[in-house]
Formats: C-alpha cells, structure tokens, sequence
DNA sequence: GTGGGTGCAAATGTTTTGCACTCGG
DNA sequence: CCGAGTGCAAAACATTTGCACCCAC
C-alpha cells in the first residue's frame, strides 16, 4: 500500500478539524511538522523529522518538534512506534517468546504461542523480505490494574 | 512461567562458559551484571540493573553496566527489548497494522493483517489481563539488503 | 488584545568515549 | 606478566523545561 495524495490529504485536514474542533492553534509550525509525519510510511525519527521541517521552514526550533509530537500523539493524529513503553529493558530470556505489556503500570510479562512463533507473513510481506523472527506484543491492563481502578 | 533456580544456574552457567570457549574474562562484575539479568523476569531498564549490582558491588560503574549488557548482547546471552532499532519513530498511520523491520539497514514498512489483528490471546495471557490490541514486529532481510549483499 | 505557542538557552537524563590503572587467566 | 576489562570524568546525544516574546484566533 502506498501512500496517496488523497490520503495525504485526508490526513492534514483531520489535523486542521482537530484544531478547529477543540480550539488548539492551527499554526504553520504544526501543521509543517505533522505534514512530515503524514507524507511518508517510513516512520521518521525525531531528529529527522527536525531536518526535514527545516529545509522549508529554518527557523523551527528542536524543542518545538518534539512539542508538536506530543501534541498530534495525544490527540491521536500520531503514534509513537516504540515498544515497552518506550524504555530499553533487558531479558534474559533467550527462548522465542512474547509479551503482555500493561499500558497502565508499564509492566512486562513474557508468554509462549507457537502459533505466534509460526505465523506465516502475508505474501504482502514476503514481497518485502524474507522472515526471520516473529515478535508480538499484546497491549491491555494487567488484573492487578483493573482492581487498583 | 516462573524462572526456577534450575533455570537461573543454567543461564549461569551458560555465562561461565561463553567465556571459557572464546576466552573472555568471567569478572565479578561481568557475572554480577549478568545475574542481575538473568535471575528476573522483569525486563529491568539498564539504571534498575546499575542500582541493583551496586548493591552488592558498590564500586561498578555505570559504564562498566552499559559495556556489559552491550557484551552479554552481542554474543547471544541477553536480548535488547527495545524499540525498533534503537530510537522512537513516528508513524501517522493510524489504522491497526504490524511491521517488517529490516536487520540490516533499520528500514520499517507497514502491513496489515486481519488474523493478527483478532489473535486470540491463549488463557495464559488471558490470566494476566484484558488485552485490547496486538502489535506484531516480524524481523527479517529487506529485498534490497538482500542484493546489497 | 490576549493566551496559547514558539524560540532560545540552559537543564536533565541517558549512553558513549578516552585514558590510565588493575587484575583475571 | 600483560592485555582485556574497569573506573573515572568528560563528551555526546536526546529530550525537557523556564521564560520572554509573538501571532493565530
């Protein structure tokens, strides 16, 4: 699937509706930085998407980047593509396996499925390359979670 | 799950003997730092691990921790659960989807698929929570990698 | 006009690096 | 012994924050 003009377009007007609906600052700044975001399917990191800003616009500083990347995140016109909650951990568990990760406290369980070890990639991935590994990472609120309230 | 003393003198001893086979020095702290790791199952972030060997090693320093994990990494002991890549990325695709990150060059493309997506969770995670989303990353060799050689 | 947003600079937090010293094999 | 590994301090990053100024509504 690539990234059409129409979905593009699509895409900036939700950002504008958001502003508009909610009363937030339509200003050039955001809506060249989410445009960015929204123009390329190759998940940019931060630091790129600064650069990227500033060929047009070289006055936008870092800090407003980052800002800005909060902003559209929280208002879930983003998301941030990084795993167990954003933070490197370590395991030591060097056996195929998955994780439960509570979105409320952060914390990581591990699990087994074979059936999640075995999942056969759609032939639309196996047009992009070939498989080596299968993680997933279940997303929920742990039980201790949901009676804490 | 739960990690047996079985297990953690198996992982011990697989640490012991990682250096003996490619003559790598079994330190006090190499072994500490690796305990740390290898007796939990909490995926603890590389400060948590630093502050927990220091308990007993008040002397390591932080960098001896970061070389370490970075050490029991490279040679197949411990696994980084980090983010893809390394750094947090941002994606303006907010339909369900999954990713092909490519080893090599870091590159990370968008799919879709239906059977993810209604993974049923095995009662194994259904005893830890509600899961209310599933995010595959499957990992591989991107086409071009490929050829690049 | 005015408050939400921005730019700057400085602070913070995390990970890496250079170098001299140490100690495990 | 002697070179791999460590400790220290400083550097290199990435991200956040305080504050004065500005411009979208």
């Amino acid at each position: 699937m690539t990234l059409s003009r129409v979905e593009i377009e699509r895409r900036l007007n939700s950002f504008l509706d958001l502003c508009r609906r909610l009363g937030f600052k339509a200003t050039p700044q955001r809506l060249e930085i989410f445009r960015q975001v929204a123009q390329t399917e190759e998940h940019p990191e931060a630091d790129v998407i600064c650069a990227r800003v500033r060929k047009r616009m070289p006055t936008v500083s870092v800090d407003t980047v980052y800002r800005t990347l909060a902003f559209l995140e929280e208002n879930g016109l983003i998301r941030k593509v990084s795993r167990l909650h954003g933070s490197v951990r370590f395991d030591a568990n060097m056996q195929k396996h998955h994780h439960f990760v509570c979105t409320k406290c952060g914390g990581v369980w591990d699990f087994y499925s074979e059936e999640l070890d075995n999942y056969p990639a759609p032939s639309e991935v196996a047009m992009l390359g070939d498989v080596a590994s299968v993680h997933a990472e279940l997303h929920g609120i742990c039980t201790a979670c949901q009676t804490t309230q």
